[in-house]
RNA sequence: GCGGGUAUAGCUUAGUGGUAAAGCCCUAGCCUUCCAAGCUAGUUAUGUGGGUUCGAUUCCCACUACCCGCUCCA
């Protein structure tokens, strides 16, 4: 996908939808019953490829950083913590649907309107005989004459027409009123049509806990967490005193989350389960903005480590009053999809907002205690939020390959093939047989099998032509193939004796290495 | 959530109100000395549930899922 054109290419993620499925990368959640809406299984090569992305991760953020502490916290969460970080008041949208046109919209960012509304009880086409009773109103705006009302109110009761061939001019409004109104967003700024009652549409999944846990019994609601912050934010002490760590340090966590998504979109890009690689990065107040910039830094090399180019990446500073609330800076990273540009990662200065939020709900101080200054302070946090699920999705898509390939009779053809960095690939080497029906060649290979599956994934093929088991390789994006052929087994001379080919993926070339110095090869390259 | 579209084998596509076809893939065997070779054999499908009908994969309805647009994404 060297190419990647910021438009949207529905043909290219139809293919490299259809090639997650028939290699065993992603399949649909529950297929054989349906398909589960929003959510999705990854196959034997998916999972690998996901592990191998979030070991890569732990493994540049925690095992290499002495200022940065894992945690894995529970996926059930406490009510109070989330009536404290303010998701179960404001993790939801109050929606509401125009009568008339069916426009969804939210109603907190309705402008109120002030003018006449013209109710009705319903309507009635006298030649056919035909009436429905329903209460509708519309809002008349200063300028806007009756017989526009009147005209909108017959649309709406049109809607219940069974014989669609009456005109809706022809109907009859009963039980007219009119009633003033003022700063009110009941009303469809558009068409004036009423709308639906706001319905709060809270993102979050809600359980309850325990075996007598009945529907009356507020205290026993629970939460599957709407994202990993929380846990690493209502843990602060506990990891803070048990870790003798100082001011600044991370605590990083790689976890499921859940969110009721109204239209999860884009294959796995918005599911309604989902798992998050997260830092807090913990710092004094005055540092917070620098280390913002300084994560975004970190986080985008981090992204070409693992084959996702500077150049297909964006980053979008969100500009004030975008933010969300908590925010004092933002930058989202975002990623050519296919499907358009979207995010991937968003690296947040979120203040003190979070332990503040704890601190006053808990009753517990969040304090930190700087034994330099002998101040307490609350630290403020920097928070660099990765979609795991989405990253996989882009490492897929930027590896993807079509390419023209021509043999030496001239034929061309088409070779798919996954560019995955070797460091994240879900099978790093191939080892073939030259022929399966010479028992010492797959003797051979199963040896060399044996030496390397300890310390990488391997894949053992013996089925069909040698060149089909290439392509089969280069489709799951094994970056390389080992053959063992005559001269392994020393029929062509000491000297050839136990070497084998080399198969690169990328390149195609191949090159004669003797098996002692494959480990150490292969190694070097998938680190 | 609204509107539009789609649903036949693992994939790509035929087709039919009366036994569902092909190519690729896959499996096994033979053969085969490095880039999807050949021969033989084989497995596998009408998304789910109703209705109409003697009979439905085909017609009708509902549901589900996916795709596109809108909406939404603290």
């Amino acid at each position: 996908m060297s190419d990647a054109s910021p438009e949207k290419n529905t043909a290219l993620m139809e293919k490299i939808v259809s090639l997650c499925k028939r290699r065993g990368f992603i399949f649909q959640s529950a297929e054989i019953y349906g398909g589960l809406n929003g959510c999705w299984d990854y196959g034997p090569l998916g999972a690998e490829l996901k592990r191998n992305l979030k070991e890569y991760w732990w493994r540049k953020n925690v095992q290499e950083r002495e200022d940065i502490l894992g945690l894995d916290g529970s996926i059930l969460t406490h009510q109070a913590v989330l009536k404290a970080s303010g998701h179960v008041g404001g993790f939801s949208d109050p929606m509401c649907d125009c009568l008339l046109s069916n426009a969804r919209l939210r109603a907190d960012q309705i402008v109120p309107q002030s003018g006449t509304v013209y109710w009705f009880t319903g309507a009635s086409h006298a030649e056919s005989g035909w009436s429905v009773e329903r209460d509708y109103g519309v809002l008349a705006m200063a300028g806007d004459d009756e017989s526009k009302v009147r005209k909108t109110a017959r649309q709406y009761y049109a809607q219940f027409l069974a014989d669609k061939q009456i005109s809706p001019k022809t109907l009859e409004l009963t039980g007219e009123r009119t009633e003033a109104m003022t700063e009110t967003t009941r009303f469809n700024p558009e068409n004036g049509s009423l709308l639906t009652e706001a319905r709060a549409f809270n993102l979050m999944f809600q359980t309850r806990m325990g075996a007598s846990s009945d529907e009356s019994d507020e205290s026993s609601i629970a939460y599957l967490r709407p994202e990993t912050a929380q846990s690493i934010f209502v843990q602060f002490k506990n990891v803070l005193d048990s870790s003798r760590v100082k001011l600044p340090f991370g605590i990083a966590q790689i976890g499921k989350s859940f969110r009721n998504e109204i239209n999860p979109r884009n294959f796995t890009f918005r599911s309604r389960e989902f798992e998050q690689m997260e830092i807090e990065f913990f710092c004094r107040p005055e540092d917070g903005l620098r280390l913002t910039d300084e994560w975004l830094e970190r986080r985008l090399t981090f992204y070409e480590e693992i084959g996702i180019p500077r150049e297909h990446l964006h980053v979008l500073d969100i500009p004030d009053g975008e933010r969300a609330f908590y925010s004092a800076k933002t930058y989202d990273i975002e990623y050519e999809f296919p499907f358009g540009i979207q995010e991937l990662e968003g690296v947040a200065y979120r203040t003190d907002y979070d332990l503040g939020v704890h601190q006053k709900g808990s009753g517990k101080s969040m304090e930190y205690f700087d034994e330099e200054t002998k101040e307490k302070i609350l630290p403020h946090v920097v928070e660099p939020s990765a979609g795991c699920d989405r990253t996989v999705l882009a490492l897929i898509c930027e590896a993807f390959e079509e390419e023209t390939v021509t043999d030496e009779k001239g034929k061309e053809e088409i070779r798919t093939v996954l560019r995955f960095s070797p460091r994240i690939a879900p099978i790093k080497v191939g080892i073939f047989p030259l022929l399966k029906n010479k028992p010492e060649l797959v003797e051979k290979a199963r040896e060399i099998q044996k030496i390397l599956s300890p310390f990488m994934t391997v894949f053992y093929d013996e089925a069909a032509a040698i060149g089909r088991r290439y392509r089969r390789q280069d489709e799951v994006g094994t970056p390389y193939c080992v053959t063992v052929d005559f001269d392994t087994i020393g029929e062509n001379g000491e000297e050839l004796k136990d070497t084998v080919t080399l198969r690169e993926r990328d390149s195609m070339k191949q090159e004669r290495i003797p098996i002692a110095k494959l480990r150490e090869f292969l190694l070097d390259r998938i680190q």
